[in-house]
DNA sequence: TTTT
DNA sequence: TTTT
């Protein structure tokens, strides 16, 4: 089934600083907290209500692990591309058990810090411009 | 947090049909399976290696669970948008377990199938076109 | 041609203050200057190197001209989506020209402030979220 | 400015077959005529009206170009992802113009062919899946 | 657990 | 014309 589309996008904030782990082969992966809510007028009681929706995101993307390490924190806003993924595990009592995250792994994974700039910020904070969008000239024709 | 974005967007096969079920007050929840798969070449190997990844989609609107119903069937192709969402319950044995699905509701939900057309499609697939997003009316040419 | 999808994702900063004009009805329409820049590391030089790009988005959705004429100024950071439409007009000489745009307008509309609050912020800053996104409680009964 | 996005996302169909042009050191480009519509019942009448909008997008990816050139036609339907960029040039006459494309180049552009499948179809018809996103290996079964 |  |  090649072809399909997997993407996960949130822009909210931190709920605590990532957690960094390393794997046994030295890599470092992040985990984020991320929290988005939405808000709504009730029809019956027309008061204001508020959602909030917790999200895991796991960046296995070395260039954005290092981001969320050194500039991530809690409270931090964030704008992130990634793919749903749900694992499957055996918990103590030998039920099976899926847990969902947001993966952010290979060239597909964008993530942008939306905090005001601090003077040690990064010089680029998404990990998806890996190329130029455009290169070749082609002025040298009419277009449509 | 006003300012959120939480939206998944998944473009892929049904894994089976589609689970109608109705709420206390008459309405109609449909629940997909939908499947979404990537490929790519093992670095080590070298061989042609796959993953698939399903997904567990509810729709609530009213609208796009009609179509859901109606239309769709083990392994229709569908492009939808939702938003992510973490329901928690206790299990039989008194646990809290979590189940994360894409929830399809309100103005934001887009469902769209890409079958074949058959003779009895629906005439609009998506319930996202609630309003035109143009006023200038323009020509139905291909202009370039 | 039902189903279709046609979406533009900015999350860029103002050039200019926003302009908003007025129809002959009396509806205010708001229109944003949207640089979005890449940068990326040249295969050749080895330097880095960005190029910037220019969108220009019209709203017509009242809630969010009012919010781009009251909060959005030079600098804004912003995150928006709206639809890819292009306007056919005629210039002074008679030649048939276009215009593309993004057009932010109905209920697929989103506009988000990201600079730091002010004081006299809006409560909420996307037109997306009129609904909730989830509402019956469904807990009762044992998911996947 | 780093951490900017500028994308956009279409589903629809081809208007003409995919347009082949070469670039001087002998790259293929491949160009799209792309129409998605949209319909909505005119609040005064009450009838169903239909809006189409027609976009050019033009293919820089060696893989997504060969893709087009062997596979797409017209009528093909199509979900595509790509950047906003406006080009400027010069007419006979000596005027300024601009036009607007959706450029598929580099990491992030999309193409998947929403057509039912052929015998000769390709085996991979999207351009992002250049790695996993993801390191557990999980069973293809239907979970839930 | 964030933020508004 | 912004921003980094």
């Amino acid at each position: 089934m090649a072809g399909s589309i997997n993407r996960v996008t949130l822009l909210g904030h931190l709920g605590k600083d990532p957690e960094i782990r390393k794997t046994q082969d030295g890599r470092e992966i992040a985990t984020l907290s991320v929290a988005t809510s939405e808000s709504w007028k009730d029809r019956n009681t027309g008061e204001r209500r508020e959602r909030v929706e917790w999200h895991r995101a796991v960046i296995f993307n070395d260039g954005l692990t290092g981001v969320a390490r050194d500039y991530l924190r809690k409270g931090s806003k964030v704008y992130l591309e990634g793919q749903l993924q749900t694992r499957k595990w055996t918990d103590q009592s030998g039920q099976e058990r899926y847990a969902t995250e947001v993966v952010l792994q290979g060239f597909g994974a964008t993530l942008v810090l939306l905090d005001p700039k601090r003077e040690d910020a990064p010089a680029a904070s998404s990990a998806r411009a890996d190329e130029p969008a455009a290169s070749q000239p082609i002025d040298d024709e009419i277009p449509f």
